[in-house]
DNA sequence: TTAAATTTTGAATGAGTGGTTAAATAATAA
DNA sequence: TTATTATTTAACCACTCATTCAAAATTTAA
């Protein structure tokens, strides 16, 4: 298996960081290395790394610190928090500062390398993502984007939902209930004004004339429907 | 209702797969259950469920390989991912393995009921994709929808049934009584006038030339009969 | 924190559909 | 032929459903 998957190891323990590249590189990985908090910002963000593994405790600036800058500079590798199990960082912390997951310190390489198998699985199937292309518009539900003829069109989680599912589903008749559902789940109780007010915000980036929608066409009385294709 | 529908639980818990299995088998679906990802792989291939409810964290394999692995052996069922809230898997990571849905646990054996059914109700809806074909046009009654050489005519709710009616009987005879019963139920007391209106309003859209009907003729004193080129 | 963006909602508006009436037309019977 | 009955059609009204608007509530970002 070709993994060709860059890994970034942050840790100021020489011996951990050395022991850790070690294993990764013959797994198979291209592995660099940083043993500080601001060599770690200016290597993430000149060599773009697949994953990040990041102490927490870092001389410089601190683990969390470092996260966050590099997700402001728009960095979107995942990022592993190493933790020692005293500081007891609660999980939803690590993810408050823009972290993927964590480890708590001490861990066997064996455990380190089965973590990161499924996280590059998971990065090689994120890579093939969803596209659905209709008329002269491509939509990329993973990024939230569609685009008009190469023109950038960013569209807010809900939009991108039921967009989503009309896509999925085209050229039939969606039911507001089954919309709804969809959209919103089954316990929830919204209005169906919501439903309408979305939909005519989703006219009004997809449709080429919003008030003569030849996309999506309401079904009075039944729902809405799609029309992708002839 | 006979739903005929063959369901999966994959779920190493011993409680939750029983009770699960317990009330959807209640609710008239056919139940299989594993433990674990090996049988559940095992299990899809040969019994080819129509939906499989997978857990997402299971011994042997995880329920994401699981779903990757079936559909690349060409299952099409629905696949249903069951993750707990702290595994937080937005839902478009679960699609990007082949899932078609989740719920994150715990849920109530009614809200997944409720899922199930919207499911069903989906899946059956596209079994019955029915399409009548006569002359030059197509009716697609499942999404209000006439086709007169691929050009789109819309149609109303009941034209709609009313067309249905008449191509699901096509070269018999149909009384008005019949079709006003079929139309609007029994309990109705609605204008004879206003059936004959309807039919007026059809053939508008499906004549040629409506003053001279070749398609939908009356037959009077009696009825309506629909032409159909045998 | 405040500000901005997004989502939700109720009320008002508008459009489309379905139903009725009554007059016009067609078919049948006397 | 005329009288009678059945059907077609147009015009109209009422009603439901969809849309829009404005504003409140909520979430997210700064």
């Amino acid at each position: 298996m070709s993994k060709d998957i860059k890994i970034l190891v942050v840790e100021d323990d020489e011996n951990l960081r050395f022991l850790a590249a070690m294993r990764l590189k013959t797994e198979g990985y291209q592995v660099l290395e940083e043993a500080d908090g601001i060599s770690a910002i200016q290597t993430i963000t000149t060599e773009k790394p697949d994953i990040v593994l990041l102490d927490w405790m870092l001389p410089g600036k601190e683990g969390s610190e470092v996260c966050e800058e590099v997700r402001k500079n728009g960095f979107e590798g995942l990022v592993i928090m190493m933790t020692a199990k005293a500081q007891d960082v609660d999980k939803i912390d690590a993810y408050q500062f823009g972290a993927s997951d964590y480890v708590t310190k001490p861990f066997s390489m064996d455990v380190l390398v089965a973590m990161l198998e499924s996280k590059v699985k998971f990065l090689l199937n994120a890579e093939r993502s969803e596209i659905h292309r209709f008329g002269n518009m491509e939509h990329h539900p993973n990024i939230h984007t569609l685009f008009r003829d190469g023109k950038k069109i960013e569209l807010t989680i809900l939009e991108n939902r039921i967009l989503l599912y009309f896509l999925r589903n085209p050229n039939q008749v969606i039911s507001r209930e089954d919309l709804m559902l969809e959209v919103w789940g089954y316990n929830s109780d919204v209005n169906t004004r919501t439903l309408d007010m979305h939909i005519v915000r989703l006219r009004k980036k997809i449709e080429v004339n919003p008030d003569n929608p030849q996309l999506l066409q309401t079904v009075r009385g039944v729902g809405y429907r799609f029309n992708v294709g002839s």
